[in-house]
DNA sequence: TGCAAATATATGTACATACATTTAATGTTG
DNA sequence: CAACATTAAATGTATGTACATATATTTGCA
């Protein structure tokens, strides 16, 4: 469906506003789906985004600042975050040896466990780019590097 | 700056899974920029979308029904957002007369003016695209339109 | 007409976001 | 080495998001 019938708004400044507003739009609707199926598995987006970026570092732990360094949402509050996964048992925290004021934080087999079954889902659904071609995909990713430049 | 240094993954899955992470982190990096062009004028950008909805139904009102259809995040709480926006008497909100079931909502003088310095602040960034061509833009339209066909 | 279903909005709760401030540990430098 | 700046994380507050539920009004139809 057109951007334009999506939000009910027919015309647009010029090209520049139109694709603003699709890729704000597109970005929440893709979220959105995500979200959903993160539902079933009691955790969040953002959440497992952490719990990625911790498998990715395992067995080595990650601290705060790293987490936030890597997360898509630079600005949200991974302390926050990992408190719900420490609950959740699927993370652990401890004060790093060897410098007091960092965390090290680690995956539990828990939450690795988590993580392959959610792998799964997520592959199936092919995060919902499907309709794309690998070629469009790709020059999707080059425009947006564009916009950031 | 490509998405590999953004989020210092060195590698992904497939082109998909790179074009959606790209999206998703482009779309917030875009805008944490917005909001904060924002926040000098004390106003959020969901408080600004709505605005901007309410100034092209002007002068005839908008309903919590139409705010939610046309808006760019459609789960977000459209009645709690003009509780704000009625607080700081940028918009009026009345019951509807034909339907008293519905609420009649409309932009104020003040709320049209805050609209008219807005509009300078944003048309002048262009809205963070400006490193792509008109071409390009409508490129990247097409691209995410079909990704949520 | 009366009563259930549908509609429009508001409210409650848990969690996330954005940003300022605080606390504690570590570096730096005069 | 003491005083001050810097760094890492946690906390506080206001707002927004997601979703379930409540309240009031209107509609449909037996």
């Amino acid at each position: 469906m057109k951007i334009e019938d999506e939000i009910k708004q027919r015309t647009f400044r010029d090209e520049y506003q139109k694709a603003y507003i699709n890729l704000v739009f597109t970005s929440g609707w893709l979220q959105l789906k995500q979200g959903a199926m993160f539902k079933d598995f009691n955790l969040t987006s953002p959440q497992f985004n952490i719990l990625r970026i911790l498998r990715g570092q395992h067995p080595k732990p990650a601290t705060v600042n790293m987490l936030i360094e890597r997360m898509l949402d630079k600005t949200s509050n991974a302390s926050r975050i990992v408190d719900k996964l420490e609950a959740k048992e699927l993370v652990t925290r401890k004060v790093c040896p060897s410098n007091r004021r960092a965390v090290d934080i680690r995956i539990t087999d828990k939450g690795l466990e988590l993580l392959t079954k959610l792998d799964d889902v997520v592959n199936s659904q092919q995060l919902g780019m499907s309709n794309l071609t690998a070629e469009e995909a790709s020059q999707l990713s080059a425009l947006l590097d564009k916009i950031r430049d």
